[in-house]
DNA sequence: AATCTTTATTGCAATATTGCAATATTAAAT
DNA sequence: ATTTAATATTGCAATATTGCAATAAAGATT
């Protein structure tokens, strides 16, 4: 025991939680605002830009892209990440929604 | 070694991970989105909900509770949780900005 | 071809998360 | 005061995550 039990839950809410859980570590929220930040999606620097080691950032890279909040091109030798504007638009209508949802009630706590 | 290193990120960056990590679980997703659907927020029965024993929900509402993600009061010796609208907005403005700078920008990947 | 540059992968140690049975706590009901 | 009901805490096992050194892979440069 002690693991996920994704199976018992809905595929929606499996997909808001494994975005959310990407974006859950102050790493990744970092590595996504400088992916923001700059104009051109030039991507090997996010190592410098990072207190983190190279294998690291890399690690931090395919959590993010499974999860579908980035994407990559190659380029030459360099990979070009950028971010993936389906994954944000998808939670922002998720937390759209519920907000929308709780305006509709009297706040009781 | 292999725990966060949380103390290299910003305070903003640390908030955003921390609300998003704690959504990061399928679990935790329904239990927020059974708060918004019953029109009160009456709790016990969260327990009912799901498919989980009750200390395991118990343990999922803390970790919502210490991300500023719901809110309790105690009713007697039930609690009535319900969401804390704060930490939806904060989410919400987060991912709207994001967006709103994307748009500023010809994606390249 | 040999080298450099960039990124990914592997293997490992440290730590964190998940889930639950057992138990504790707290307040209402009898 | 005892029992019941609702929730929290503790302690533990199973699993997942984090971070990095070492190494690999793959294209560019010389």
């Amino acid at each position: 025991m002690g693991a996920s039990k994704t199976e018992y839950f809905s595929a929606k809410q499996n997909e808001i939680a494994a975005i959310a859980k990407a974006i859950g570590h102050p790493a990744r929220v970092a590595i996504l605002e400088y992916l923001v930040k700059v104009d051109a999606c030039i991507c090997g620097d996010i190592v410098n830009e990072l207190p983190l080691a190279q294998p690291t950032v890399s690690q931090h890279l395919r959590e993010l892209k499974n999860a579908g909040l980035i994407k990559g091109n190659i380029e030459g030798n360099a990979i070009c990440y950028c971010i993936d504007e389906k994954a944000i638009e998808k939670l922002k209508k998720y937390f759209d929604g519920i907000s929308n949802k709780l305006l509709k009630k009297n706040s009781c706590c």
